[in-house]
RNA sequence: GGCCCCAUCGUCUAGUGGCCUAGGACACCAGAUUCUCAUUCUGGGAACCUGGAUUCGAAUUCCAGUGGGGUCACCA
């Protein structure tokens, strides 16, 4: 039986690498038939956000990724008291009362063995008694390969803070445990800690479970994908206009690739053809515009409907706007965007009367428009077929660039040069509007 | 700096000793379609980090160098 877990701490918004592990994690076991649990890491109660754990589980619900069993750390601090306790009686973790360091601004420590560990204190924080010269290793699940480490490399690592609270090293290994964890997937920033697993596993007489460490997204600029470079949290990216299978399309294929390179995906299908072979070793950089050309894949892929629900959400005149009419827009810029919130650039002249830059028409725009302006009074019936032949006998009838033409009546119109087909924006503004603006032109 | 991981087009990657004259996708360039933009279609340039070793034969195995990344908290 496969299991696997997705365990976030609810310390920020959630980034794509995170997302990405959830993913993997979630197709492993589903592909297996196994069970995908749900763990809530939330022993730092310093960086812990309000509201952390429900962001957590709406943007899991937003990807269609489902658990089947939730858990909760800090309601377990018994637990991994008790555990902790009995390292120490066994001898294998020791009480440390040192004044706690705080992260390295520059620099970093050569101290691994803590002067507490022989003083046989009777309290405060518990810290495990790593041993010099031993051999530990393990097989990684990802990389498909042995490492080991001399344990005398290996610092003394805290596992029960001060406040009762566990660390990451204890929490992790007693409830993966507990929870007959099977396969845990993770990122390659905790590779070097690895060693301060297998020695806990080891002392509580746990059977290791396939670990696997997960390639680090890395920013286009160098260096580990971070919130401070650019937005990478999933509500940041959502909030910019990417649809959410794209998102996951672009981030499963970022550290994980099938043997035919399929490039399309659904959560669906991922889970269908996962295959742990697939699993990438070198990182992979972030790049948008993958990212971009997914989102206008999948733009092109949803409905109408529902695509047009999305631009009302994004536009609230275009809400208030005629269902057709909606329906019409919605499938004029469809095929122009890469994302949704590129809507506004490309129909904002439906709903607003643009400024028109003089400088942008050409030599012979007045005579275009007294043109179009004498086709539109006296035109019979407002369909896109009249329009078009009318417009194109006027434009024959007078020698006019075709093209010159146009682009007259879209700057007038809209006051850009890139828009959707300007006849189909004519029959949607209607004919009122567009007489109006173009008198305007003259 | 110690420890650990990694290394194929600009980017994501296929490749598990001969099928590789190294394949696909994004991006880029050119052309076709087109009233602009976009979509769509066709074509093009573009990579095995370096040096040794093993082998009849190496992108693929081994070693070294170089480069990139991670980590060295009572954070996860």
């Amino acid at each position: 039986m496969i299991r696997t877990r997705f365990a976030p701490s609810p310390t920020g918004s959630m980034h794509i690498g995170n997302l990405r592990t959830a993913f993997y994690a979630y197709a492993l076991a589903k592909h297996n038939k196994g069970d995908f649990i749900l763990r809530i890491e939330d022993t730092d109660k310093k960086r812990e956000k309000m509201g952390g754990v429900e962001d957590i589980k709406r943007l899991l619900k937003i990807f269609n990724i489902k658990w089947d069993e939730y858990c909760v750390q800090s309601q377990r601090l018994e637990i991994y008291n008790k555990i902790a306790k009995k390292l120490v009686s066994d001898g294998h973790a020791f009480y440390c009362q040192c004044e706690a360091k705080n992260a390295k601004e520059d620099g970093f420590s050569k101290e691994l063995r803590d002067p507490c560990r022989d003083k046989d204190l009777k309290s405060g924080a518990i810290k495990l008694k790593v041993p010099d010269k031993e051999n530990i290793e393990f097989t990684d699940y990802v990389l498909k390969k042995k490492i080991s480490w001399n344990t005398s490399t290996v610092g003394d690592a805290t596992l029960l803070k001060s406040d009762g609270f566990p660390t990451y090293h204890l929490a992790v290994v007693v409830d993966d445990n507990d929870m007959k964890i099977s396969h845990a997937l993770r990122g390659h920033d905790w590779m070097p800690s690895t060693p301060i697993h297998l020695l806990v596993y080891k002392y509580l007489e746990f059977t290791v479970p396939e670990i696997g460490h997960l390639t680090d997204i890395m920013d286009p600029d160098g260096g580990k994908l971070s919130k401070r470079k650019g937005s990478t949290s999933v509500d940041g990216l959502i909030n910019e206009g990417y649809l959410p299978e794209a998102l996951f399309n672009f981030v499963i294929l970022l550290g994980w690739a099938p043997k035919d390179n399929k490039e399309l995906f659904t959560l669906k299908e991922f889970v269908n053809l996962f295959d742990p072979l697939g699993f990438q070793k070198a990182n992979p950089i972030f790049n948008r515009d993958k990212l971009d050309w997914f989102n206008g894949e999948y733009i092109r892929k949803i409905s109408n409907s529902n695509l047009c629900k999305k631009f009302e959400i994004q536009n609230s005149d275009f809400k208030k706007m005629d269902k057709d009419k909606k329906i019409q827009i919605t499938k004029l810029v469809k095929e122009r965007i890469k994302k949704i919130s590129d809507f506004d650039s490309l129909a904002n002249f439906f709903f607003e009367e643009p400024k028109v830059d003089n400088k942008l028409f050409g030599i012979d725009y007045k005579k275009h428009i007294e043109s179009a302006l004498l086709v539109l009074k006296n035109i019979k019936g407002w369909d896109l077929e009249t329009l078009n032949s009318d417009l194109m006998n006027e434009v024959t009838k007078n020698n006019f660039k075709i093209g010159d033409f146009f682009m007259s009546l879209r700057i007038s119109l809209t006051g850009t040069k890139f828009t959707p087909p300007i006849n189909d924006s004519i029959i949607i503004l209607g004919k009122e509007e567009t007489i109006k603006r173009l008198n305007k032109m003259e």
